[in-house]
DNA sequence: TTAATATTTTAGTTTTGTCTAAAATTATTT
DNA sequence: AAATAATTTTAGACAAAACTAAAATATTAA
């Protein structure tokens, strides 16, 4: 597999994040994703494309290739893994290994990576609760969807928290809730949007609609192969 | 602390390791060290002297100053730390960490740097018996020499091997030698350069000349500051 | 101590990735 | 549907880090 630059890598992998969401990316939402200009992007995207590892016609947005696809979560694999390591390993708080995760998966040793993920004893999911991509780029699509979003009585797993300002951590220590907490929704009110949540068999309690919002849950994860869609093989 | 980029970093890395040797040292002998030309030395020392990390006159070759010292220590403890790591934990052979400590070397967190230290049992030295700087760059300076000029019956640690081949791993294998054996020489034979060594109390054996040249080891480590040369504080 | 040789520096290009400003295209209004 | 606005692309420039070829300086040898 070939290498390409961290420039590259840090385009490929926005592109990735952006189109789980909107299908198809446009030249300023990724601008703005990569706090660069417009016309850089442009740039980068004719080269990505001389490359075939994205699909692009000017003026009419892009979306990664399968080889594109293939690269990005080589990408988000390094990531994730260092992200784990540095929270289970080296004792950095949740919140800070992001920005360090984002030097370390730059270095693309494949047997540094799978001799690390070995190491750490093959985690399915990184300190965020993002699942992380195995070996051959397959990776476990759990829909993760907000808690305001869950159906009553469904259990589900906590997965990631959007804000991560020390005011929602102080709340969610408090509430005895992290990433990994399975819960349930046992009652919503629309007054006020709050709801009632029960985590195992404790007693309930109220959690409001700020807060809920704030919290995203998996229910049942899938394993899904890489690519574009397709099935391949 | 100032973040210098990774061309700057290997500059600075290899005028360190130069210097060692050399003292002062020269474009040519730098640009063959870094498989560049000379033309391009010649630039980044001009860009390296306005950073005040070395001493440089036109035509007089350059060495690093106190800075450039300091900078130089921060790297190496990054690499050392690195090979240790992917030597002790990922079970990297011997000869396969430098590759991989030269691009994880340039990721420059702090935090990130003394905390691996940490989890590392704050090591000494490297795979290759190599001190490792600690988190104020000072440094166990160990007179390393080479086997042959090792004098009798004086007890000395085996602390690096200059050849990395697959042959003389075999051998050193085969006569029970690795980094960190203490020994010590019995005898020298003046017809062919060979000598009796002694590892303990074991019975004494034969080594080569060949291999003689290629063992390296210290007798006892001094503890050195950093910088220029002068004690600082 | 000149002449020849080796080393080092300068000058001018190249590549990668960025930028600004202007032009082209698409989208939105009236 | 024409006019206005927003988005995207092109054109031209720049900084970093490299290179080649030529000029400048140092070193060595005759």
């Amino acid at each position: 597999m070939l290498n390409y630059s961290t420039s590259e890598e840090n385009y490929i992998k926005a592109i990735f994040h952006l189109q789980r969401q909107d299908g198809t990316v446009t030249t300023n939402e990724l601008a703005n994703e990569l706090k660069t200009k417009p016309a850089s992007v442009t740039d980068m995207m004719k080269k990505l494309k001389a490359k075939k590892l994205l699909h692009y016609q000017p003026y009419q947005g892009f979306r990664l290739s399968n080889d594109g696809n293939k690269v990005a979560l080589g990408i988000i694999r390094r990531h994730r893994l260092w992200e784990y390591f540095l929270a289970e390993k080296l004792k950095f708080s949740w919140d800070e290994v992001h920005e360090v995760a984002e030097h370390l998966e730059h270095v693309s040793s494949k047997k540094l990576v799978d001799k690390l993920d070995e190491f750490l004893g093959f985690p399915r999911v990184d300190p965020h609760g993002d699942p992380i991509p195995d070996a051959n780029g397959k990776i476990e699509i759990s829909k993760k969807i907000c808690l305001t979003e869950l159906s009553f009585n469904t259990p589900a797993v906590v997965s990631s928290v959007s804000d991560q300002s020390s005011e929602i951590l102080e709340l969610l220590e408090h509430k005895k809730i992290t990433i990994g907490t399975k819960l349930e929704i046992k009652k919503k009110f629309d007054f006020d949007n709050s709801m009632e949540v029960r985590i195992g068999r404790q007693p309930a309690f109220t959690i409001s609609k700020q807060l809920a919002e704030n919290i995203f849950v998996t229910s049942s994860p899938t394993l899904l192969p890489n690519g574009e869609g397709k099935r391949n093989k």
